[in-house]
DNA sequence: GTTCCTGCAAAATTTTTGCATCAGT
DNA sequence: ACTGATGCAAAAATTTTGCAGGAAC
C-alpha cells in the first residue's frame, strides 16, 4: 500500500495561498512545500532543512521559517508542540480532517489520531465558555500501545 | 473574596515531594515554590525569577529551571505551552481538579478551565487508542467571550 | 525594471550546563 | 563534615531579523 500522506492537492493549495497572496514562489517555497506534503508526520523546522538539503537542494533556515510562517497563517501548516523544547509542522488541509498527536514517554513514538469524541467535547465547550474557537491543539502524553502492553502496570520511579 | 489561589496545601505538598526525593530545600526552591502557590495563572520561567527578585529575593535563572523541572517530574507543576516561543507553569495538585486553557488571539487573555466531557472524551479515546495516557494538555485558540461579542462575526483576512 | 525571494550571518530568546561557593542536614 | 543547592556566567538550542544579490513577475 502506498504510504498514506497528505492529500495530494495540499502542494497545489499551498501554492495557491501564496499566489493569492501575491507571493513568488521561489525555490525555496517549493522545496518545503514538496517536502511537507511528503511526510507522514510533523518535523521539526531544522529537519525539514536538512532533508532538504539532503535532497541536493540548498536552502536556508530563515526560508523554512519564514515560509513555514506564511502557511500557518493560511491554516495550511499547523505547528505542533511535544514538548522537549521546539516545534514541529506539519501540513493540514483547511477545513478537512484534521488530528492531534499521543506522544510515548518511554520510546518517542508520536501517534497521530482522529476523534470524532473529542471534536465533538470540544465544540460544546466552546460553546459553554462562550468562546469564539479558531483552533485548539490535543497532546496526549503516556504510554504508546506496545510500550503499556510490555510494561509494568504500576510501577513508580524508585 | 480572596483570590482563588492553588489549594493551599500545595506548598507543603512540592517541600514534601522534594524531601522525599533527598532534596534540600534551600532558598530559591522555596522562593520559587512559594510563588507559584500564589498564581492565579501560569507564569514564564523568566516572570518568574523577576517576581522573586522584585519581591526582593535574589534566584537565578537556573534554580529557577531545575525547580521546576524536579516539581514537574513529580506532577507538581505543569507546563503549559501558549505559543509565542516559550513555555509557561503553573502548580497543579496531582490526583486533583485540573484545568486547560483558553487562548484569545486578540486580546491575549488566557482563560483557565475545567470541563468534564472533555476529560470523559480523552479518557475513552485513550482506551480505544490502547493508550495509557498518564497526561494530556489542551489549548482552545480564538477570542475570548468579550472579544467575540464585540467583533467581526466573518471577517477574513481582507 | 521593480518587487519579492534567498541564503548567509548576526541577533534575540529560551533553556541547559559548568563551576566555585554557600547552606542544609 | 559531607552533600547537594545556589547564583553567575557561559554554552546550546531554537527562532527572528538584516542584508546584498538573484529570481519571479
Amino acid at each position: 500500500m502506498p504510504s498514506r500522506r497528505t492529500d495530494e492537492r495540499w502542494p497545489e493549495l499551498a501554492l495557491d495561498a501564496l499566489s493569492r497572496q501575491g507571493r513568488k514562489s521561489g525555490e525555496g517555497k517549493r522545496a518545503v512545500i514538496e517536502l511537507l506534503a511528503d511526510q507522514q508526520c510533523c518535523l521539526s523546522a531544522q529537519a525539514i532543512g536538512e532533508r532538504i538539503r539532503a535532497g541536493g537542494k540548498r536552502v536556508g533556515t530563515a526560508t523554512v521559517y519564514r515560509t513555514l510562517d506564511l502557511l500557518s497563517a493560511e491554516g495550511l501548516v499547523q505547528r505542533v508542540e511535544v514538548g522537549g523544547g521546539g516545534s514541529r509542522y506539519e501540513a493540514v488541509v483547511p477545513g478537512g480532517a484534521h488530528h492531534h498527536h499521543a506522544v510515548c514517554e518511554r520510546c518517542g513514538a508520536l501517534t497521530p489520531f482522529e476523534d470524532a469524541g473529542l471534536e465533538q467535547a470540544i465544540a460544546r465547550l466552546g460553546e459553554r465558555l462562550g468562546h469564539r474557537i479558531g483552533g485548539h491543539d490535543v497532546l496526549l502524553r503516556g504510554e504508546c500501545r506496545s510500550c503499556a502492553r510490555r510494561g509494568s502496570a504500576g510501577r513508580r520511579h524508585t
